[in-house]
Order: structure tokens, then sequence, then C-alpha cells
DNA sequence: TCTTTGATTGCATAGCTATGCAATTTCTTT
DNA sequence: AAAGAAATTGCATAGCTATGCAATCAAAGA
């Protein structure tokens, strides 16, 4: 049998095999190319003999789509952009978008991942970067292909956000600490630059009314860890809150452990305590957090619509604004008692 | 002005404004082609007034290599998977490589994906999925590109796997038990199908010894809830362990709250516990758990390596196993009093 | 100055598929 | 049965870059 060759099956080996042209071969591989039933079964065998795949690299140098979505993302430590994450690429594949993933810690890394992403033609980017500065807005916008933003006030003409409600959550969660009494409301936010988190905290504020004068802020950085430290220093400053919101659970859960730890404060018995995004280890018997719930799929799901749409646009810059309300999962630890 | 053209720029374009040709072009882009340094500027120049970027889809063609690696995941709602795959983007990157990700639930849904992503012409295939069965091993082995697998059993020609030492922690989980006089160890299983946990359990099972014979196995299925639900059941039908070895830390923090809240059984003081995977909620301080961790940074560096290896092997197919130890981490589960 | 060497550049091509167009075949209709 | 309509098929080509090869040019040595 002599040396095996490695090189890959094309089209037209298939074609020869079945005794028919190349351009059969392709159309009998696409959905909507006209080709009889009996050649396309004659094709499809030859085709499974020889483990024949199309390739779509050179359909990409023709139609300049690749079918690709860059997807860029930052802290998948937080639970909550996991599994966007995981909805996300599932979402887009079975619009036949593929996802190619980059990851960032800084604006740097940013523009060196997006350079090499358009090397691949892109089709469009989905962030979900909790935070966005005017510089990375730029950047995407000079890209001249869709991007859609999480959660996030970047603008451009190319650059759409879906984003859930942030203020009128803040708003609830102000009525529901004010409805059960709360003397002493503290809120800790986010990363400052979380446009998100910003939004949140300006809802609480305006929701708290004639209390707002009571309100103590505390500034956090979106982590367990940083929730832990805010709460453990005011505690030390001799701050008792008796309700919290906290810009995202994960700051809550160390909000939470930092109360009892360090001040033998229950949560829920002497702190109500609210947090956002819902995420699974706010459910964990420990913590029983009452939060807002994005809606992940909703969020999704839309986000991948308003693609779509700007893809179908035709190389004409789309820019949509889509807000979700956020809904008030209530749990233990704003029940009182 | 006219109608604004909306044809992408091309290496011609460039070669026409800077008055160079086509080819040197390309070697301006290319870190190794003989170019003059003035021409090469004059290049950049003219490319970056065009706001021109290399098109890497014909060199794919070319080359028949993409630079892109699938990866295929599923459960990033597990942080350890989550993290792990952060790293592994970046890793990746550093070496060249993107990442075009899949997800996956079942194997059905792995066969389309990766039809799919071979179509994209993908140089090789990483995998975190914690369940693998000989048919997911047949359908990767006959991709015929190189397979980098974590905590698996797979096999084939392709298939590398890169794993943390899971029976040699199970040995060491049932000598820290003993040696605090645990009398009453439960062994707290992940999914059947999962081979890292069953090497755990008969690792933990022979570093028992003599008191294998008192052993309780409990099924869990890899997640908190199904913790919670096992050691709920096991409280229920009488069992009072002081000691337990848990899969993984997901199902650790179930275990404990289980403990907790239906038999006030406190972690540590009543119940020695430990994890596996060292995620981050296991530091959380209402859990403070004892746990392995298999050092993702190593796992992830070493993978790459085989890695980059098996793509330098120039088609042939390699095939490494590598094991890692997995490092004790004690936290207050196991500290006792 | 002439030859030799090395550096730089341009030419031409390969790589594989999808698709417009024309040619051919099959089916319908009268 | 003939003509027209519809379906099917093949031919030829575009799409953009990297690279082998040959040609050109500059520099260095004789």
């Amino acid at each position: 049998m002599g040396v095996r060759e490695r090189r890959p099956v094309t089209s037209v080996d298939v074609a020869k095999r079945a005794g028919v042209s190349q351009s059969a071969v392709s159309r009998a591989f696409s959905r909507t190319a006209s080709i009889a039933p009996g050649t396309r079964e004659k094709i499809l065998k030859a085709a499974a003999e020889l483990d024949y795949r199309p390739n779509r690299i050179p359909a990409i140098m023709l139609s300049g789509r690749s079918g690709m979505v860059g997807v860029v993302v930052g802290g998948l430590s937080n639970p909550f952009y996991a599994g966007a994450l995981e909805h996300l690429v599932c979402s887009l594949r079975e619009r036949g978008l593929q996802v190619l993933l980059v990851h960032v810690d800084d604006a740097l890394t940013l523009d060196d991942a997006l350079e090499q992403l358009l090397g691949y033609r892109i089709d469009a980017v989905v962030t979900a970067l909790a935070i966005g500065s005017k510089a990375v807005a730029k950047a995407l916008d000079a890209l001249r292909i869709p991007v859609i933003c999480f959660n996030s006030r970047l603008t451009g003409q190319w650059i759409s956000t879906v984003s859930s409600n942030n203020r009128a959550a803040g708003v609830v969660a102000a009525r529901v600490l004010r409805e059960r009494g709360v003397m002493q409301p503290v809120w800790l936010a986010g990363a400052l630059r979380n446009a998100a988190s910003v939004a949140r905290g300006e809802g609480f504020r305006r929701g708290l009314g004639a209390m707002a004068g009571e309100l103590v802020s505390l500034q956090g950085a979106d982590t367990y860890e940083s929730g832990y430290d805010a709460v453990s220093a005011m505690l030390l400053r001799g701050v008792r809150p008796d309700g919290m919101f906290c810009s995202n659970d994960m700051m809550a859960c160390g909000a939470i452990d930092a109360l009892c730890e360090r001040a033998g404060l229950s949560c829920s018995r002497d702190v109500m305590l609210l947090g956002y995004d819902n995420i699974p280890q706010g459910a964990w018997r420990a913590y029983d957090l009452t939060t807002f719930d994005q809606g992940v799929g909703q969020l999704v799901k839309t986000a991948c619509e308003v693609l779509a749409n700007a893809l179908e646009a035709g190389g004409e810059p789309v820019s949509q604004n889509i807000v979700i309300e956020a809904r008030l999962v209530e749990r233990g630890s704003t029940a009182g008692g």
C-alpha cells in the first residue's frame, strides 16, 4: 500500500469516487441548492466512505463571512458570567454561529485580542465585560462589525446593548428594605467603572427617598473578598446596618460572612440583605440570598436576536439598546425573624 | 465621493498605495520574511492609513492549519471548569492559538459540534468533560487530530490526557480522617461515569485500610444539590458520619449544608470533611473547606505543552498521559474542635 | 573596475469551494 | 408526439495570501 497519504480529502476526491462533478458534491451538502435526490445520496455515500467533511474555509473567502463571533469575557470566576457564556455558546450555535473566545484582563489585552480575531474575519463581537471605558468603546466601534454588550453603557454606531433594568431594580431593593422597617441602609457598590453597579446604586438611593440621608455607601470590587473586606471595615468603624443592598451576589455572600463572623450579626434576623445576579451559590443554604434574576436566558436570547438583525443589515451599522426587567427572587436573607 | 465602498481592504490595496508588490505587503507582516526596513515601514504606514488587517483565511487554505483549537466544555456551572477554561484560553493565546468554544450536554451534541468544528479545520481539540464514554473516545479519535483531555480515562491513538493523581489524593484523604480519629467514614461519589470520581473513591477506600468495612458510600452527581440530597437521605436513614470525603467541592458544600440544616451537625466539630478542586467558594467563610488543589495553572500549562508537541508531530498521532499530584489544602473543615 | 556575494523584490501560483451561466435531461402539457 | 417548462448537472471562475523561484540591486572584495 506504500506511504499513507495524509492529504486531506477534498470535494474533488468525493466527486471522482461518486462519478460526478465537484460542483455536484458542493450542492449535495447545501440545503438550498438544486440536486436530484439520487445523486445526493450517491455523493453522501461516497463522502462517508472517504470521511469527507466540507471545508468552510474557502467559503469564508468567497462570502467574506466566517460564521464566527468573537466573544470577549473577563472574570469567568463570577458564576453569573460563566453561566451567561454557557447559554450564549448554545444559542449562537443554534443559529449556526461559532464562538471564538477571548479572555481579557485589561484594555491592552483587548486591543491585541481584537487584532487577532479580525484576522479570522469574525462577523461580530459579543462582550460580557463588566467594565467598559470610552477607549474600549472606540476600539470596538472601529471594527466596523456589529458589537453586542451586556449591561454596559458603551455607545457607538456599531454597538448595541442588552441590559437589565439596573436602576429599577435598585428602586425595588430600597422599597423592600423600607417596607420591612430598615433604619440603617447600606449600599455595597461594585467596581467604580462598572456601569451596571452605578445604575443599581442610583436606583437604590432614589428608592430610599427621605431615608437616603442615612445611607452608608461601601466600595467593593465585584468579588467575594472585596465584599467581605468592605463590610469588615465598616463594622470596625462601628456602623451597624439592618439592611443592605449589594451590587452583586458574590459581594453579598462576602458581606453575609463578614457580618456573621466579625460582628455575630445574622443575615435576615439582624440584617436584611439583597444581592444581584441570582448565581447558584446565592441559593446555597448557607446564604439563602434574596436577589435579582436578570434572566440569563432572556438576556442571551435577546442578544442573539439583536445580533441576527445586525448581521442581516448588510454592512450597515446597527445600534439597538434593549432593557430587560430584572425579577426579584425572595429568599431567606430578607425574611426577617 | 459617490457610494461608499464596503469591499474589505486587501493586501493589493496596500501594495498599490505603498507602490510595492502584493508579496512585499505579505512579507511586511511576516516576522521571518526578508524585507528592507524602509520598505516595511512604508508598507505599515500605508496599511495603517487604509486600516488593513492581514487576512488569515487564505493562509489557512494554503497551510491546512487554522491556528484554532476546539475547546469542548460541559458544566461551566462548576467554578472549577470555568476557571480552567479561563486559564486555558489565556495559555493558548500566548501560543498564538485561538479557541473555538463548544458546549456539550450529551454525546449527541458532541458529534454535531465536532462536525461543525472540523469544517473550520481546527488543529486540535481540548476537552474538560467530566464524563467520557467509549463512544466519545472513538468519535474524538476518529478526527485524526490531537485531542487533550483533562481528568479523563479516554484512550486513543490521538488522545492525550492530563490528570491529577486522583487515587493518591483519595489515599491522603483517608489518612487525614484516620489520623484524626474518625470512626464512621462516608464517601460521596460523583457521577457514575466520572472517571476521576471513581479513582478518588478507590483511593479513599484503599487508604481506609481496615476501616473500609465501616465505609458508607453515597451516590451524587457532581452538583451542590446532589450532595445536599444524598446527605439528607443518609441522615434520614440514621447514619451519623464523623468524617466525609466528597468527590468535588460543589457536593462538599451541599453536604455541609445538609449536615447542618438536617441534623444540626457542625462541620469540623462533629464531622471532618474534605472536598476536591479547591473552588473559590470552598474558601468562603461559611464553608472553609479542606480540599485538594489540582493546580489549574500547572494542569493547563502541561496540557498546552502536550498540545504543542502533538502539533509539531507533523500529522503523526501522539498520545501522552501525564499525571500531576494534587496538593492538600487544609482549612477549617478538618480542624476539629 | 570586475566579480562575487548577499539582500531585496516581483512574478506566478496553489489552496478548495460555491455559484452564475449554459447545456443537458426529464417532465408536462396540449 | 412535439413543444415548452422545469429540474439537474457541469464548466469555469473568484476569493486573498504566502512562498518558491528568478531577477534585480547594492555592497564588498580582488
